[in-house]
DNA sequence: GCAATGTCTAACAAGTTTGTTAAACAAAAT
DNA sequence: ATTTTGTTTAACAAACTTGTTAGACATTGC
């Protein structure tokens, strides 16, 4: 048999799967329409994937984590000082939702809609997101100590972040539909991630040390 | 005829229609779903409606229009401060979500899955909203050139309030798998609502005039 | 009372959707 | 060569979904 045939094959339903999954969800997400994506049958979905389920699920592990490696980003690189790294996670994490602005709607909506796959996304990054908090809160002590920030749970201030990057690409379709002009967004985009680090910078920094 | 019955057929397919569309969205929720909880046969909600479609666009219109008024709420109301009304902003906005936890979820995902409903909001709030926007600005111009607040646009400071307030909502369910115990969920986002008021409180209030 | 109108049900219909299966076709193994 | 295994298609089927319709039943106005 030819490999790279087969693996084209199962590698243009998964990747017609993906597209369609993440545009319209699973419930909207027929698998014809995949199949026709895809440019095969939609009998070969179900020879290689059985079910719908089955590859949504495939698609839906690997989205989850794709959401690991810029959090573990965060506690690693102890080159800079605190303040400075959370800058660059800011940085990391809003450009990385740039390169998938998708992402943040498709895993809120889909674990809405089936809370059991909260599970999933706990067993796939749970311990290592467990083990990075520690670490950052840790981090996070030491600085209060020496005066140089104020205080604030590692949770907060993860949630905080997350909340205001993950947020700006959410409501990405309305600003979309407000200007047209894909310069114009861009720039809308890049006003945002400065306002959240100078959100967060305020929040953090005492002021004492700052100019 | 007897109209109250009348009334409460029709009323029980939209308080059905409104559960099921809030928890599930337009295209998991099946018009059979919401004859079965409604207690009727589906051909009543054909009868009284006519389409799914008609039957979500009354829910959506009505959930949208709920969005309104706490926002017409932070421009009124010219008793207090500025900075201390932004406070208040944030409380009733917060409490506003707590009382409509699903709201934000549903309304971002419909948004997202058929753009053409971005124009029924816009439509429905879209005038009101750039009146108090304006006035919203205006009066942070004031606050800015007397030396007591940052400089920011209206529209950050509103961004950052709302992705701040309606994260908090839409990761619930994440908290929820952690946490079971209500109190225990409650105090969480406690927790969050006062973070989000230091958090926008250091980002708008000047370093000099605090204590 | 009875005609007109509104409400409701059961049955049906057309289309879609997920999934199966038999059989054709291709490749690999012996 | 031929058996075995893997791939692919076309046709089918069962279940579900949205929507219709004919007629029963109730209510109202006259």
């Amino acid at each position: 048999m030819d490999k790279k045939k087969t693996q084209s094959k199962k590698e243009l339903i998964l990747k017609a799967a993906e597209e369609v999954f993440m545009a319209n969800g699973y419930e909207a997400t027929k698998t014809t329409q995949i199949a026709e994506r895809a440019g095969v049958t939609h009998a070969m979905l179900h020879y290689y994937f059985q079910t719908k389920e089955n590859i949504f699920r495939k698609i839906y592990e690997d989205k989850i984590n794709m959401l690991k490696d810029p959090i573990v980003a965060l506690v690693e690189n102890k080159e800079m000082e605190l303040p400075q790294r959370i800058d660059t996670i800011i940085e990391t994490h809003f450009e990385f939702l740039k390169a998938n602005p998708t992402l943040p709607h498709f895993v809120i909506s889909e674990m809405n809609n089936n809370p059991h796959l909260i599970e999933t996304m706990k067993e796939n990054i749970g311990e290592v997101m467990g083990e990075s908090y520690k670490k950052l809160q840790n981090e996070i002590d030491e600085y209060v100590a020496q005066g140089i920030i104020n205080p604030i749970t590692a949770l907060d201030l993860l949630l905080d972040i997350v909340s205001l990057n993950v947020s700006a690409f959410v409501m990405l379709p309305i600003i979309k539909s407000v200007v047209s002009d894909k310069d114009e967004q861009n720039a809308i985009l890049e006003q945002r991630k400065k306002e959240i680090k100078e959100t967060i910078n305020r929040r953090i920094i005492k002021t004492e040390n700052k100019a």
